[in-house]
RNA sequence: GGGUCGCUAGCUCAAUUUGGCAGAGCAUUCGGCUCUUAACCGACAGGUUCGGGGUUCAAGUCCCCGGCGACCCA
């Protein structure tokens, strides 16, 4: 199942690994060095596995260099050749072979060495060389055992690959699947790259509040909780888009917040409860900017995450260098359904061309709401290379500004690559007047029974009372991103502790 | 929410079709080996077959209920 190395219905206690045959032996030897003084609180290491073999990878096989090295790592897997150990040493850079030889280390050394156990942490120091079939080693004169590992670790071939124990026990999953690790590397890369994207034209990094009295800004149910000092009902953030506004309203010019959302919805392949969100405002910014400031980001990104603007995604090659695809979801609709429609089409016409694609019409749809679900039904799939889906009909975009020269739409687009949303942004609504009636509409359809219509937010009015000016905004999903430079497929591949119910075997 | 598939040793998996002693590799333990690369050779040990109930002389296998997960669909 998705247990640890031992039964997990006894491992409270000593006695749990006492009893099971796979630990018993560990724990003999750890209670055993903790009787001759314990394990150390330091460790002073002189190279990385990484920084051995870029100086020393092109030495000739059967090289002594005399070099003396400390390395520290995780002891993956030895080799006893009898009074020769050959041991793999990983470290976060990667791995390095220890070289034990029993007349290097001594008797008692190399009879130590050998009590060792895979997973143990250990330091080592000796000269650097490499063996006769070429492979970089350590030929160590001495180690230090750093911690030890009381259970075992995974298996040394095929690591760990249930899923479930993958993300529950992440841990083991890094420490046997080097992919993970990479994963995860690279996904740090990403979110730096993205901080220096936004540094470099100007923007401030800020945080915003995730515990709200309402939950604003999208629409999404929210997870709600309870403030007791205030005896206040509470809920957790769905989005950071209208407190970042009112940063601009304060005349903080260019702001951004990488930060955890948490939307109250079901768990899939592209969705966990919580998850990572870059929303960006810039003054004097429209949509048109963003678009390209979006062709940039995404760009410079796939460059930090794989070297290259091109990426290969699902088997197929993928070119995010801008500028790209701009098409009205209206056109996009039009065409994927061959129907002459527009938002002023009556519904007695629009209603049954959704049904006829197998589309649930609620009583509260407006056309606009019509077409964009013919647009994720026909149309989103289909979209491979990187798209701006543009001018999002007023009736599903309630904090978007109508567009400065069309009826009914707004300035807003949103990115699609290989038939998925990476970006949203718009125009933003500045005007007090309409973002007030764009709420009462949303409140409307709320009484209507839409239960995830945006509610009204009398400060955020209040605020642009006091003049938001012309703004661009943006949203990023940072997960979908990673996953999309990353090659991977599931969200959970990319969160390194994916929201998950309780293992009831480990309560 | 619906459908399909899965859960067997610490790990990766057989055995389920047709009910008939629950197995292998790795890991562990013991022995051998001073140039290995999933080292190799030999030996030992290791099981609540996810849980509960039922059918049967006999259940990992068939039936029912439940748990957890994966994939697809909504």
């Amino acid at each position: 199942m998705t247990d640890d190395a031992v039964p997990q219905d006894a491992l409270d206690d000593a006695d749990a690994l006492e009893a099971h045959p796979l630990t018993r032996e560990r724990l003999a030897k750890y209670r055993t060095h903790m009787e001759s003084g314990g394990f150390p609180y330091r460790f002073s290491r002189t190279h990385t596995a990484g920084e051995l073999h870029e100086r020393f990878d092109d030495l000739e096989p059967g090289t002594e260099t005399g070099e003396v090295v400390t390395v520290a790592g995780r002891l993956m897997n030895t080799r006893v050749m009898g009074k020769l150990i050959f041991a793999v040493l990983s470290d976060v850079t990667g791995t390095i072979q220890l070289f034990v030889d029993k007349r290097t280390l001594g008797d008692e050394g190399f009879a130590a060495f050998g009590d060792l156990d895979a997973g143990d942490w250990v330091g080592a120091t000796g000269a650097v060389l490499t063996t006769k079939r070429g492979e970089l080693s350590v030929r160590i004169t001495s180690f230090e055992l750093l911690q030890k590992s009381l259970r075992p670790m995974p298996d040394k071939w095929h690591g760990l690959k249930d899923v479930e124990a993958r993300s529950r026990q992440r841990y083991l999953d890094l420490m046997a699947n080097e992919e993970s690790r990479a994963t995860a590397v690279t996904r740090s890369k990403i979110i730096s790259e993205l901080r220096h994207q936004f540094e470099d034209r100007g923007y401030i990094e800020v945080e915003t509040p995730v515990l709200l009295p309402q939950a604003t800004g999208a629409t999404a149910r929210p997870f709600s909780t309870h403030h007791n000092a205030l005896d206040l009902d509470m809920y957790l953030r769905i989005a950071t888009e209208l407190y970042l506004k009112r940063l601009v309203v304060g005349g903080l010019e260019r702001v951004y917040e990488i930060g955890r959302i948490f939307r109250n919805e079901g768990i899939d392949s592209s969705h966990n409860p919580e998850f990572t969100m870059l929303e960006s405002y810039e003054a004097y910014a429209d949509y048109d900017d963003i678009m390209v400031l979006v062709e940039d980001v995404v760009a410079a990104c796939a460059v930090a995450a794989t070297g290259s603007s091109t990426i290969t995604y699902q088997g197929r090659e993928l070119d995010l260098a801008g500028p790209y695809r701009r098409v009205t979801m209206l056109d996009l609709v039009r065409e994927a359904s061959g129907e002459d429609i527009d938002y002023d089409t009556d519904l007695e016409t629009l209603r049954p061309i959704a049904e006829g694609h197998g589309i649930h019409v609620e009583d509260h749809w407006g056309s606009g709401k019509i077409v964009e679900a013919l647009f994720d039904e026909l149309v989103e799939s289909t979209l491979w290379e990187p798209t701006f889906v543009t001018e999002h009909p007023v009736e599903i975009s309630p904090l978007s500004r109508q567009h400065r020269s069309k009826r009914n739409v707004t300035e807003r687009f949103e990115l699609i690559i290989a038939g998925s949303e990476y970006a949203n942004a718009f125009s933003e609504l500045n005007d007090p007047f309409d973002q007030r009636a764009r709420f009462e509409a949303q409140a409307a359809m709320k009484a209507a029974g839409d239960d995830e219509a945006h509610p009204i937010d009398e400060d955020y009015i209040r605020a642009l009372e006091y003049g938001l000016p012309p703004t661009g905004g943006l949203g990023i999903g940072v997960d979908r991103l990673v996953m999309l430079l990353t090659d991977k497929h599931h969200i959970r591949e990319v969160i390194l502790f994916p929201t998950m119910r309780p293992d009831p075997t480990h309560t």
